[in-house]
DNA sequence: ATTTTATGTCAGCCTTGTTGACTTTCCAAG
DNA sequence: CTTGGAAAGTCAACAAGGCTGACATAAAAT
């Protein structure tokens, strides 16, 4: 049994029955899937000084090698003085490296440091994992919707963003 | 073009070619997407004293009304200090009812007040709203896959929770 | 009668977010 | 060349919401 009735619109669009009840296991499923989301790396991070925030810098900072600290300002969405205390740490610890600028002397370019792309890489390597087992449990054409209504919930801003970091999966 | 490559393994069950940027990609929506899935409510919370982690007890508690305070907290997966600090502005405020058990008067069964109710509803509808736009715009079988991509993400005993919790859609 | 369970509370700490004020550096326009 | 403004960094103060540990109370279970 499909869990969404189908109907044709005025227009002949594809309507969808969602009742509330649908809506809400859709919220609870973002909720309980985030935690499991984030409990891997959560718990590597616990054996250092460091937290979420600073896996989410190393994580773009890999991403996008050689970055601005406005750039990850705005794909972080939080505060210069939030984003400076944790890139403060990661740089005094020796995983970031602030390169000056050479067009712009006043912009700072962050890369990972041998040891910055250590940590990255279990972090992510054991966020990968979980996301790999998800993946093939549900299957491609599961991965594709998840894909699907997880970009649509996005707001514009961040949707802009999220298609502006490569995908060598297309 | 698919973005998944398909193969029989020896056992002939499906294989998936995951590349690295494939999951990178599903790990940067959730990360875009939980912030958009959180934005609305947000917005409402801030004309509160509230904050998200007031938003999830007030949804939970409406979710199973007479729900126990250990019940509530292994839900949430917080400390019940946390949790304490939350319930008892809500309570405070007459936001939530805590009414001593009647088979066993150690426990607290929790009910939202009118008062909550309309809370409840102010945030919720804010945040199915925005679900069932993404569930439109990305179709059943989008939605469907979105569903158990996320079930697969959680951990064991967070799934048993996820499930318990009542499916008017099946 | 004793132990365990459910709950609540106090105190203190940490991470990570916020605002506001201020400085330094440096590009670019007048 | 000077000045305005952008980019970046820093300091201080604060709040939300996690955490631990210790302790209290009532009631159920043994």
């Amino acid at each position: 049994m499909s869990q969404h009735g189908r109907l044709r619109g005025p227009g002949g669009e594809a309507l969808l029955f969602l009742t509330d009840e649908q809506l809400k296991k859709g919220i609870e499923a973002m909720f309980f899937a985030y935690r499991g989301f984030t409990a891997d790396p959560d718990r590597i991070l616990e054996n250092y000084a460091y937290g979420r925030a600073h896996h989410r810098a190393l994580h773009f900072i890999h991403r996008s090698p050689g970055t601005t600290v406005n750039n990850l300002l705005s794909i972080l969405g939080v505060t210069k003085q939030s984003l400076n205390r944790v890139l403060r740490t990661l740089i005094e610890d020796g995983l970031v490296e602030s390169r000056v600028g050479r067009r712009d002397k006043r912009e700072r370019h962050l890369h990972l440091t041998p040891k910055g792309v250590a940590l990255e890489k279990d972090l992510s390597e054991a966020q990968r994992n979980r996301m790999r087992a998800a993946f093939r449990s549900a299957g491609p054409e599961a991965v594709s919707g998840f894909r699907q209504v997880l970009e649509a919930m996005m707001d514009a801003e961040m949707r802009r963003q999220y298609n502006s970091l490569k995908d060598a999966g297309s």
